[in-house]
DNA sequence: GATGAATGAGATTTCATTCAT
DNA sequence: AATGAATGAAATCTCATTCAT
């Protein structure tokens, strides 16, 4: 009775790690099937046999780790402490998965905006956004915030520069080590709350 | 000498104008050449005639509209105005760019990912993220702007917001009327200068 | 261990002995990739399995046959035999090729001038020139040859007419049974040798 | 009034002219209209005024000069001289030419003889080897050459023998000064008619 | 006569998916 | 479960020829 290296869930597992570092180096469109199964050092068929399509792979990737971030985040408004402090923990959350999976980040946050394949994810990405709106709109009601400004415009600003600064790092066109980090987040912090503009 | 219609310059540029639409339509790796050739008005082959390949296409794309673009934001470095000035000029040159051709800019947003092989885009777009960065440092030296943020990060976050608008318009998840794209402009400028920080 | 019916290397064969087939019939340029799939029973994609282009099927033949003619001609080399007899195995073993594969011989002399640029086969049939020198040369130094003849000029001229007389077979122009191989094997040899002079 | 630098014929002999060195240099095949019109210095279309396709180009330099070369055969033919005074005489001309115009030589004999494009043509080249072979066949009536060898046989080979030097020669295998040329002259000569064999 | 842009049929090549072993 | 050969639709690209100027 030969030994059971490997569970079918590590199979998938492995599979699906593969395919994110895959797509993350090449691009989902560029990255070839072939590539995938090579990177899992697995058979080209078996990626076939785990999942219906390459697209399916693109959205199981996306539907198992987008959830886990909108559970961080909703799980930081879920604690009511002022907005000031949520915005400055969804921040820490974020930048620091890039420490975590830098290449999962890739993928989530730049093949899941801008490919037509994931459609029916972008309910799932509405949530991020809202999310970050919501904790805006919610200090502007608690005075935290100014209301100038409006917070759906804020919350895709802060997505965006968030989404720069990690393909920044992903790309090693900004260095990234674990002080840089920390420094990004009280930075993007101050950069939202208080702004540019010179004290008096 | 006979009077030309078109003349080869024009005629490049229709192609190239078609083509824009057609990848605004369906994007780079689904546009077909046929769908190019068909939407410019001009035979297959008179694609190949202009251009070496579809990717040729592309990268000519993008290389023309950010020399443009530079040529642009170092014509507001070049008037010597106070940085925050700049600021606020460069931030309109960039969304004013959807309204002039949201085509286009669903191109550069949606593919920019697409090209990271053509290290030579790399190039200038690494020079719209220095001209930010010159921007705010030089706004830092002049106290406009306070010395508490790393211009680099400040230049990294603002690039990030403002691609992210620029797909909001792009994906119609953010209404992109001319009245959405002026008030954004000022609204980008407000935090980038003042933040969200309530005023005492 | 399951039994396959087809092991790599037999449809590598599979195609190469189709592509020959093909290409005798219609000629390299003329035919068609799909031609040499259905030649060989096979998925027109398959072809592209086993190689990466047209190009790199009609270089295999060639490298493939030179090789083993070169081997054949090394070892009657190896026999140490007078040159002489070495001649007239080299001369057999070059004319009775068409008697064995017909279609091989007909590619290898119609296309031998459409593969000027890879380089690489030239390597080959120079050695084959090269061996015919040796042999001249050879017989000269045991006094089997008169010395009056450069051996290089001698070698390429049995080249060419070995060549030419296969591309009259090939060609239908001259008549190519058993028979007449035979005949042109002596024939060739006594006129290498003796000449036509007459004899006192 | 223009000066009229260009003839009608001139113009056509420039395309012709320029057509044999391309051919030359790459192959009939490989060969496209447009180096043609490069290597002429003249427009692309013009190519298309003076000939009805590339394969008319092919025929019109085919037939131009082939018959050049047979007739100055028959020349040689005509002075009733002994059979290997003819035979030394043929060999001279043909290898001769080379140095007058070694492109053109290099199409005649390559490609003329291998592509399908010239099957009317096909008589012409018999003719040269119908010549030679009635100058052997006239020697082994008048005692000059041995009757072992089929005179059809010998023709072939000695074609086969001419047209592999002068490749060599085009191609930069073979050395091909005026001496060069000359020493192969006798030697062909000497090969055909006395043979390799050792004298006693 | 001269030009070279324009045409489009038809070729090669790619690659996601299937399937026999 | 695991393998990788097999499939073929669909894409890109080529280039001889035409034609308007």
């Amino acid at each position: 009775m030969a030994v059971r290296v490997h569970s079918a869930e590590d199979r998938r597992r492995q599979i699906l790690d593969a395919a994110v570092r895959a797509f993350a180096r090449r691009g989902y469109e560029a990255c070839r099937v072939g590539e995938i199964a090579t990177e899992a050092g697995v058979a080209y068929g078996l990626v076939y046999h785990y999942f219906h399509s390459k697209e399916e792979i693109l959205e199981t990737i996306f539907r198992d780790t987008w959830n886990l971030m909108l559970e961080a985040i909703e799980a930081v408004e879920a604690l009511e402490e002022p907005a000031d402090v949520q915005l400055r923990k969804v921040i820490a959350i974020v930048l620091r998965t890039w420490k975590v999976n830098p290449d999962l980040v890739r993928v989530l946050v730049r093949e899941v905006t801008r490919t037509p394949h994931l459609q029916s994810e972008v309910t799932e990405i509405q949530q991020a956004f809202d999310a970050l709106e919501r904790i805006v709109a919610r200090g502007q009601e608690q005075g935290v915030f100014g209301r100038e400004l409006e917070a759906k415009l804020v919350g895709w600003s802060l997505y965006g520069a968030l989404e720069e600064l990690l393909t920044g790092w992903v790309m090693g066109q900004l260095p990234g080590t674990d002080d840089d980090v920390l420094r990004a987040e009280r930075s993007l912090f101050a950069l939202f709350t208080r702004g540019l503009a010179a004290r008096a």
